[in-house]
Order: C-alpha cells, then sequence, then structure tokens
DNA sequence: ACCTTCTATAAACACGCGTTTATTCACACG
DNA sequence: CGTGTGAATAAACGCGTGTTTATAGAAGGT
C-alpha cells in the first residue's frame, strides 16, 4: 500500500502533464522544456516512483538481468564457484544497472534440467548468461546462442572452433600456469617432475597436461610418463593416484605439479601414510591457492588465479555485448602467478 | 530467431482456435474439451512456445522470483554465505518453481545502497526478499514490510518485537547451542569454563553470550567476568582477545566456547604463540562447522549448525505466503549439535 | 416451433510503459 | 490577415498475457 503500485499515469495527473511527458522525462528525451522536466521529477521523487520492469520489458526494453548458471556435475558448484566468484559477478553486473539470477542444476544435465534452463531465456527472465562448469558437450548452449542469445562461460574453451559470434569465454591461461609452476621447481633445481593431472574429460585437464608437457620442454626437461598420473579435481582422487603410484614400487621424482590444491591435500596425505615428508622428500605445487593451502601443513606453494578480475571482465563484456556496446575481446583469461610458500625445497 | 520469441497468438493461429483459448489451456481453465486441450498442448510443445513472464506479471501473475540480499557489513557475506547455503537457497525455490535473484550490499547501508535494494521491489523484480546479516536496527527493511512485501531474514531475531505480519525470521537456537557446548565440557569434567564472544552489536553475540551464562547456571556452573572476553566474528578478533588476556596475566579457564570456529582458530594461534597446547592445556569448542575445522590442528570440536536446513524451510515459508498457501511457522529455528573431535580433553 | 440452458469459444479489456503520430498553440513572415 | 514553422505536449498504438464478457451454437424441454 502507500507509494507502492503509483505508476506513471497517476504522476502524470498529479503533476498535471500527459504520461507520455513523463515518459519522456525518465528516458531522457530532448524536447523537454527545462522547468516542466523538474516539475515531473519533482513528483517522482517524492513519490518514489519507479518504473514496473515488466511494462519496460514488454514495451521493448532489455530486462538488464543477466542469468548465472552453475553446472554442478558431481563437483563444480561445490568446489568452483566460492562466494568471493559469485560476488564479483554480482559486483560487476551491478555497478552496470543489471542484476543477476542465479540457477543451480545438479547431477546430470537432463532433458527436464535443460528445459529448465532454456525456459529461463524463453520466458525473457534474463538478456544473457553466464555459464559455469559447461562441459564442452553440451550442445544446449550452442542452441542458445545460435538462438540469438547472449552467452559466456568460464571453464570452457574453444581452440580450433569457429568463432561464435554472440559467446564470450574466460578461462585461466593452463599453458602459462603450468610455465611458472615448472619454471619455480627448475629454478629450485629440479629435474625430475610429476604430474597428477584434472579431469582429462574436460578441457581444463587436458589443457592442463599439455601446459605441462610444453613448459617441461621448454625448460629443457624430459617428462617421464611414469610420473604422469590420471587424476581429477577432487582430493580423495589426488590420494588414490598417490598411493597408487607409491604402491607400484616405481622411484618417486623430486617434484609433482598438480592439477590442482585439492588434489594436493590428497597427495600429501597419501605421502604421509607412507611415511614420507614434503618438502623433505618431494616438492608439491598447488593450483587455485585454496582457502586452506595457507594453513596447510606444509604451507602450500601454489598458482593462484586471479578467477574474481577474469569474472569481472567477462560480466561486463557481456553486459556492454546485450546493450550493442560492442567491446573487442570475447576471449578473457585470468591472471595466474605463483604463490611461493613451503612446501618445494630447493634441491643443492 | 526460429522458436524465439513465438507467442499465443501465433500458437492459436497456428492450432485454428482463438488466443484467449490457448490461454485457458495453458492455466488449466476447466471449460476446454480434451480434444481441444490436447491439440493446443501439442502445438506449444512442437514449438517450445513458453509464456513471456514480463506480460504475465503485467496482467497481474507473480513474478515468481525471490531477491537474495547479503548485506555485508564488514565481512557478513564472505564468512556467513557459503555456496551451499545459497544452494539450499536456490534449489528449493527452484522446487516451488521460483526463481532467485542474488543481491549484495557492500560496506555501510547508506542511502543509495537501500534506494537499490527498495527499488528491486519498487520495480516489482521480486515477489519476496530473503535478507542475510541484516542488523535488527535496519529500518528499511521493515519499511518494506509495512508496505507489503515479503520478507525473511536470518540471522536476526526478535523476541520482545511485536509479530510482523508478513515477515519470517530465521536463526539458530543459541542458546540451545551453548547449552549443549557447556553440557560437553561439564561432561569432561571440566568447571572453570570461559567465553569469547561475537559482535556484542549483533543479536546473535548477545544472544550467545546470553545462552552462555545461563547454560553456564543451568549446568550449576559460575561464570567468571574475567573469562568473558568482548569478541567479533573473525579470526583475527579471536586471535587479538586471546593474545589480550594471556598478556594480562590472569589465570586460564580449562576450557572456552567460541562465538565461532574462526574466533577459534585466531585464539588457539594465540595459545600456541604463548607456548600453550590445545587439548593439553586447554580445551576449545568452536561454532559453525567451518571447512577447515576437520583439517584444523588438533581438529576442532565444534557446533555443526544445519544452516541448509533452516534455509530450505525459511525459503519454502516464503513462498509458500507469497502463493497465499499461509503455513504456520514464521519462525525458523535451525538445528544444532556437537561434533566431537580433538579439541577437548577429559580433566580426570 | 419457441424459449431456455448450457457449452465452447471468440472478442474485448486491462495491465504500465515506450514510442510514434497527431494536435495545439505561439510566433514570424509575407 | 493568411500561411507556414517550430516547439510543446497530448493522444494513440503496440508489447503479450490473463480474465471477463459477449456470442454463437447445440441440446433439451414444453
Amino acid at each position: 500500500m502507500g507509494n507502492i503500485g503509483i505508476n506513471a499515469t497517476e504522476i502524470a495527473k498529479i503533476a498535471g502533464v500527459s504520461r507520455s511527458t513523463v515518459s519522456r522525462v525518465i528516458n531522457n528525451y530532448a524536447n523537454v522544456p527545462p522547468e516542466t522536466r523538474k516539475k515531473v521529477m519533482e513528483i517522482i521523487d517524492q513519490h518514489r516512483y519507479v518504473p514496473n520492469l515488466s511494462a519496460q520489458v514488454l514495451a521493448g526494453k532489455k530486462t538488464r538481468t543477466i542469468g548465472m548458471f552453475m553446472i554442478e556435475k558431481g563437483h563444480v558448484a561445490g568446489d568452483f564457484i566460492s562466494n568471493m566468484l559469485l560476488a564479483s559477478v554480482i559486483e560487476s553486473a551491478s555497478s552496470h544497472g543489471y542484476y543477476v539470477l542465479t540457477h543451480i542444476i545438479r547431477g546430470r544435465c537432463d532433458s527436464d534440467s535443460i528445459r529448465g534452463v532454456k525456459d529461463i531465456f524463453y520466458q525473457r527472465r534474463i538478456d544473457g548468461g553466464l555459464f559455469f562448469g559447461a562441459a564442452d558437450d553440451e550442445p544446449f548452449i550452442e542452441e542458445l546462442v545460435s538462438e540469438g542469445f547472449w552467452v559466456a562461460s568460464v571453464d570452457q574453451s574453444f581452440e580450433g572452433r569457429e568463432e561464435q559470434p554472440n559467446r564470450m569465454v574466460g578461462d585461466l591461461n593452463n599453458e602459462w600456469a603450468m610455465k611458472q609452476a615448472v619454471s619455480h621447481l627448475a629454478a629450485l633445481n629440479h629435474r625430475e617432475i610429476g604430474h597428477i593431472g584434472g579431469d582429462l574429460k574436460r578441457y581444463s585437464g587436458i589443457a592442463k597436461l599439455e601446459g605441462f608437457r610444453k613448459a617441461m620442454s621448454e625448460c629443457g626437461l624430459g617428462v617421464n610418463e611414469d610420473w604422469i598420473l590420471p587424476g581429477g579435481f577432487h582430493e580423495e582422487i589426488g590420494y588414490e593416484a598417490m598411493k597408487g603410484f607409491l604402491a607400484s614400487g616405481k622411484r618417486l621424482p623430486t617434484a609433482i605439479v598438480m592439477a590442482n590444491d585439492s588434489v594436493a591435500f590428497g597427495a600429501v596425505r597419501a605421502l604421509r601414510e607412507h611415511g614420507l615428508d614434503v618438502p623433505r622428500d618431494i616438492s608439491i605445487v598447488g593450483l587455485d591457492d585454496h582457502a586452506l593451502s595457507a594453513r596447510f601443513q606444509p604451507a602450500l606453494t601454489t598458482l593462484r588465479v586471479d578467477f574474481a578480475g577474469m569474472l569481472e571482465q567477462l560480466t561486463t563484456s557481456l553486459v556492454k555485448h546485450i546493450e550493442k556496446k560492442k567491446v573487442g575481446a570475447e576471449k578473457v583469461t585470468a591472471e595466474v602467478h605463483l604463490i611461493a610458500r613451503d612446501s618445494c625445497r630447493n634441491l643443492t
């Protein structure tokens, strides 16, 4: 009650003008004389009038809302999306006058959940969407793109694909990340370096492995295939991978680069159970700078990825595209830098 | 392009009926003969027609959207809202066919940010709102309530206030939580128990302190005021509080109940720097079951609060109220139970 | 055959706004 | 005085839907 629900017609009546004049004032049309504009604005402020969004949208305006979709295959949403990342999307959207609708897809992307996502677009709730953890092979995203919706996605790269006109992608530079990890270890005189990888069914896993190989080669180091362990992105997988390797009796490398910090935690646990110490017996580099890493025993040397900055760019880019203020970058890369802590030792 | 933007009029044309018939089919009106309904439904499915939300809202329907507002005074959003909690709100909303718009208020609640929040309501973007970390003294929330909007809030209790008709509140039972902590320690033969509190400017801090006093009294234990340390909800504050106490040279209690786990981490750090061991020299009980707590050295005995379940209830309650399917509970309490780990020792 | 009753469905209206088009009025110029 | 010109602003239309009202037609009763 009260001021709620007052509309432009009533404002017009109070101001003694027609509703179209009110509308022209709000939308900053040129042909409104200053004193009329001032009078109308006063009435608007006084009555705390805010235009009804649905009516604006129906009349052809944007919803000024973007969707944030977290596709949780197994673990993604829980592990990957921290509140900080959510906040960085919301705040950069907010800084452009946009709002964020959050949506979670749990478990398999079955036809029902896909329908749910598409309906959000079809209902015209949002002007565009930002997808987290969408695997390369999700065709429904490409469908949305081909239907003219603006879409951005994280954790997904499209090397070798044709550029799609209204699609943006954000990722970290896996190659560069691995290069930094390997270089750091090489500088500490490590030459026998292994890799416990990510999920090789996902691009981020493949890219890390390839980046590792390339980095080794660039540092003039050979890759021992015994030390390339298949992985995943959780702690348990790191534990099992390391445990399996230790059981095999093969010789250990002097250092291992992990797909992420969770994997590192698991691997360290396995090493410890086997009576080995980090960094005395083996050096470890993680990736992510997980909240736990600084407190871990030993404090984990890791690669910090500026996801927040990347998301800010990606969100801004999405909004600019929606508003047709086109901006160049369709591809955004997160900054990575190494945080040296206590899990690597100098061999000499 | 393609199916996008098809509307009820076109569906009607294809089906050879009038638009009102299409509308009556969608809204499950009784007076549509089965074969007509079936025919129309087929066309709708075939063309993936979804009604335009803005048009529905304009015609008097609900937005089927709730707002989730995180008021971040200093630290709240970052610490308090984990993705799990976000997920539990989104998913329970989703299970009722509702969507969630997330919004963050950083820093002070100045008039601009309040205006931002109110505009979301006034624009009619949402049917109701769920507030996190709104302090008792935020008058704008009560304004919204008095203007007829549905509002639920967490981390806030309104003991002694008159019940407001369209307002729901969720919280943990601080009294019960403190009772469990103190009882646990009493069962381990502790009699000298202290408390490092939360932020005493906030209800949750006050309630914990009062709960602690009451629990002590109920266990037949006296409270030594030296051992009641003012606090806050972050680690640094726990560290400073404990450091200050140790510097004072006063005798230590045998156990301390902390306002939350972060405070406990800080306090343990201060104790350790002072050459004291937990639980040998002093026992500690936390609250929250923070992600770090199980891995902490020593693994922290803490109170796990079922925020997820509480939020699910609160969200459901909010939606039911919006849809006028009134349900009794205006006040939702989170379950609390003690997780015994290694930070408390038996004194005998 | 005529009126009533009921069913099926079409037409009309309202929602609140942006935008386009039409109208009014003042003024300048011939 | 008549006519054109421009500014200011009012009126009209469309957006896509839900819902109410009107209408056509069929069925049933006397």
